[in-house]
Order: C-alpha cells, then structure tokens, then sequence
DNA sequence: TTTCTTTATCGTAATATTGCAATATTAAAT
DNA sequence: ATTTAATATTGCAATATTACGATAAAGAAA
C-alpha cells in the first residue's frame, strides 16, 4: 500500500497529473516564474533567489525537468534552463477546455 | 525537516502550488473528469467510477474539496459535488499568462 | 596542474501521501 | 424504531516527498 495506483488510469490521466504534480510545491512554482521573468535562457542563479538549500533547488530543478516543465542543457559549468512551453500549453488546453464544458453546461446547484 | 517551507513562497506561489498539487494525482484528474462528463451535480456513484476503496476517493475527494477543486453540499444520504469553475479558471488564466509571455519572448536556445 | 565555481548525487531525517479495513455518521426508507 | 444506503473518519502500514549537509563531478580560470 501507499504507491499510487498510476495502473489503473488512462495514460492521459496520469500525464496530466504528473505535470500538476511538479507544478504542486511552491518552490517549483517560484522557479517557473523566475525562468518566466529573467527571460533569458542562461540563468546560473536560481539558487539564489530561492530560499533553499542547493541540494533542494537541484532536486526541485530536477523534478520539473522529468515531468517536462523544463528543459536544459548543459553549458559550460553551468546550466541552460527553460521553461518548455509546449508543456505548459497542453496545461493551459486542458483547463481551458474544462472551462469551456462547464460554461456551455451551467451547473450551478452547488 | 521534510516540510515543505510554505513560509517563504508568496500567497499567490502557494495557492498555485496547492491546486495544482490537488490535481497531481491520476484519481483526482479522473474524478474531475467525471463530474465533467456527468454533467449532473447530483452524482452519488463516483466511488463506483474509480477503482479505489470507498474510504480512498472520500478522501481524494475531501483534498479536492480543501484545495477548491470541487464544492459539494449535503444532499440527503449522498453528496453533491461540483467543479468549481472559479478555481478552474484560475488555473488555465495562469498558465494562459505563461504562454503569452513565452510567446512573445521566444527565447528557443533550449 | 591546481583552484574556483557551479551543478548533481548520496545519505539521511522529518514529514506527507496513498490506500484500505473497520467503524462511525447521517438521512432516507421500511 | 429499525434497517438500509451512502459518505466520512479513524487507525495503520507502505511508500513518497521535502530538505539539507557532505561529497562528487566537471568545466573555467589561475
């Protein structure tokens, strides 16, 4: 017991929720922004402007990377990081499209 | 240790945070989907739908709740529940602002 | 080569999540 | 009042996550 049950879903259910998941801890979120507002691809300092240690930032970095929100690549010493847009879309679709059905429904008996 | 360190994050990065962690498991992704599809918010047989212990999806259920995912109110023995389109909204305006600014960045070195 | 700088990984402790059986609760039905 | 039906809560075991210090790895700078 205790391990999701990843089996017993569509493989769409369990990509979506792999990439809510990485979104589902504040640090991560600061890091999206962050990647967002420097522009930038080449950003050797995000450790700094998070409050955690480096080994925490690298793990968060790297769980970002696995569920695709970013991507990077190696430069020099440092690392290239970005936010990968086409990840971020299929969030957006997603949600939009729930929007959408729940407006064209209009169920409010709640 | 071990906590996650909510205290550091803003507000909005720890609102974000939580409803996308509410939504970062296949189950919740799947019981969202199906009170999308029923269309009806009185839906007593989500349990039914899943296939998880009925002490599991009350519990997926009340996370969703917390989070703001869904609303229910008590209605006789069984419960209605809702997508509330508030939060939806919220999410897919969120990542909505993201792609906006990719796209106008269009920073492609990754 | 040696040192410096930056990121990754390992090991570990604290905490959280997942899942289910058992039990409780609550309201409708008989 | 008793039974039935549905959801909630409790308690617990298994597993996952979070965080960080220590250490490794790897390229840049000296």
């Amino acid at each position: 017991m205790g391990a999701t049950k990843t089996d017993h879903f569509t493989d769409k259910q369990n990509s979506i929720a792999s990439m809510a998941k990485a979104l589902g801890h504040p640090a991560r979120i600061a890091i999206v922004e962050y990647l967002l507002k420097v522009n930038e691809c080449i950003c050797g300092d995000i450790v700094n402007e998070l409050p955690l240690a480096q080994a925490t930032v690298s793990q968060h970095l790297k769980e970002l990377k696995v569920a695709g929100i970013i991507k990077g690549n190696i430069e020099g010493n440092s690392i290239c990081y970005c936010i990968d847009e086409k990840t971020i879309e299929k969030l957006q679709k997603y949600f939009g499209n729930i929007s959408d059905k729940l407006n064209k429904k209009k169920n409010n008996c709640c």
